[in-house]
DNA sequence: CGGTATCCTTTGAGATACTG
DNA sequence: CAGTATCTCAAAGGATACCG
């Protein structure tokens, strides 16, 4: 019998759990739909999300080395964002789960609806 | 431009929202590593999930027809789950982001040390 | 054994106001 | 413009006890 116990040590949840929160992924699909991206203009294209939890976003992702951040010293200050290496190489994996999505996402929510 | 507004109909939001969870994932995987399995095995295999948030996830899982659940009236009751084909599915994709996440996993966290 | 109900703590995340 | 700091509230999740 496989074992799933917390070995102190598993990449699913030490990493992939910081993707899992409500923006990450959207900051990623949006940086990688539109390029190199300034702070306001992902603010624009996500909508909902608040100042204060793009900026930890942000902070996470660019910590985890997904993003990178310039900052360009200017009045008024200028900050842009771009997908590193990194963060290119995990967007074909979260395509796939979004595939996925769309393909099973009717079922689901009929099955949803019904319970 | 392209826009990750809330359209109201996200699939990534709708359904990736409820595998983002803290147990999901583990679940689906432990079931597809083993196969049949009880309430109380699933729980020995994840070691630090609580009682109440096992129950929780497996309703969640078989609301969105991920898994199946079994019962049989016995004495005392026994309770088994297993994967549909529509978790069977979805698994290809997770190991997608799992083996991500391994080859990320060390740089990943040699950079979150050093801020 | 598997599940439910209750309570309680912790975390996630929005609103707002302020700063360089 | 981009970011920080508080405050606040809601949701997630754990502990515990009880039920069929």
């Amino acid at each position: 019998m496989k074992n799933f116990t917390p070995t102190g040590s598993c990449p699913v949840r030490d990493v992939l759990c910081r993707l899992g929160d409500k923006w990450s992924m959207l900051v990623l699909l949006t940086l990688n739909a539109n390029g190199v991206m300034r702070f306001s203009e992902i603010h624009r294209t996500l909508g909902d999300i608040s100042h204060r939890m793009l900026t930890v976003t942000l902070r996470m992702l660019e910590t985890d080395g997904m993003i990178r951040r310039e900052v360009y010293a200017e009045v008024p200050p200028r900050v842009e964002y771009r997908l590193t290496e990194r963060g290119g190489s995990l967007l074909p994996h979260i395509f796939g789960l979004v595939e996925w999505a769309e393909a099973n996402k009717e079922a689901i929510l009929d099955g949803r609806r019904r319970s």
